[in-house]
DNA sequence: TGTCAAACATACGCTAGCGTATGGAGTAGG
DNA sequence: CCTACTCCATACGCTAGCGTATGTTTGACA
């Protein structure tokens, strides 16, 4: 009734979304000061022209590649915690998903857009979101392992402070063999 | 005998040590990004005419200011790691530097280095001997709680993993509780 | 088939920041 | 005093990237 032609309604947001992903592409190779419009512009083969017209500007961008990630990691969270098998199995496979050499894309745009968020307001908030979401998962995992409720919320903020922190150290210092003791002593039963 | 003028050996490092301080300031606030010439100049109520008789290019205030930290570090862990008391003691004295709270600077330096290291060859070797010293020092301290050379390897990958890990989630997602429960588990003799 | 709007192209002005070139103040030594 | 060297200021050219203004194409629809 609004639109006078349905094209307008066909996919309004589809070719914006592949702006968004070339976005995410640079945000995991150069952090948030690598998505910028000119340079992805190229990339996508197309001018910048296209892009002013989905988007008022940059930082519009940015807040839409946070949005999207944001959801992304809430419904993919949900998703990997909600399922059948055992708790523990379910938590080394979540921790699989952040091994250095798996996932690599996948852990990069994780740790530039915890990098921006230190200093944006919106990032932080995109963060905010998604951990209050991974760690109720995760915490009701450890509670399913026999841990108490404040326990269990403890181990799933160990947990994932150790597989963002593992990829900050130096590559070489971390061992397989001293990466699979740890991730054994945080998977321990109490 | 080569320098005419007593002068030129006066103090050569103490005039380019306030460039370095000042990009350290900057690198803390935004990153690596945030470390240029003109601003920094600004900041120090100086022209960028110093700068360029001090270092070379932009380049080279990030080597220095890379190579001010490596050395920096390495000679605190060492200080740190190696006086007297108790080895638990002194891995809470350590855990307690990188508290959200306390040593904001250096907890944000160390980030943004560590972020820089991604994609930067010369950050990674940077952050590589610090990592280097660091778990060498701290696996000392591990083993003098019990554990074995290869487990208290492990523990001191753990041990640095969470507290730069911690420091990348949500900030009000992490408990004091939460905290101190994780940093007893970390530290429990086995 | 002509119209209209979506989607992209083209061309422009503008600013921030890099690096260079050159000038000038201070200072120590002869 | 004057020379030479250190250190900083001033002024300039240059590029990357942002955002805007204005064509140009394409496809749906009456």
């Amino acid at each position: 009734m609004a639109r006078k032609h349905k094209a307008a309604q066909r996919s309004p947001r589809l070719d914006s979304a592949i702006w968004i992903e070339a976005a995410l592409e640079a945000l995991a190779n150069g952090g948030v000061e690598a998505v910028r419009v000119e340079p992805l512009a190229k990339a996508l083969a197309i001018t910048k022209g296209s892009f002013y017209w989905h988007f008022v500007d940059r930082r519009a961008l940015i807040d839409a590649m946070l949005a999207s990630w944001s959801q992304g990691r809430i419904a993919a969270i949900r998703q990997q915690s909600g399922g059948a098998g055992a708790p523990d199995m379910r938590l080394r496979h979540l921790a699989e998903l952040y091994t250095r050499h798996a996932n690599m894309r996948g852990l990069a745009i994780e740790l530039s857009i915890r990098a921006l968020a230190r200093s944006d307001a919106r990032a932080a908030e995109a963060v905010r979101a998604v951990d209050s979401e991974r760690l109720k998962q995760v915490g009701q995992l450890f509670g399913a392992l026999g841990w108490t409720a404040a326990d269990a919320q403890a181990r799933a903020v160990l947990f994932y402070s150790y597989l963002f922190g593992e990829s900050l150290l130096d590559a070489k210092a971390v061992t397989v063999r001293a990466r699979e003791t740890a991730i054994r002593a945080l998977l321990a039963p109490p």
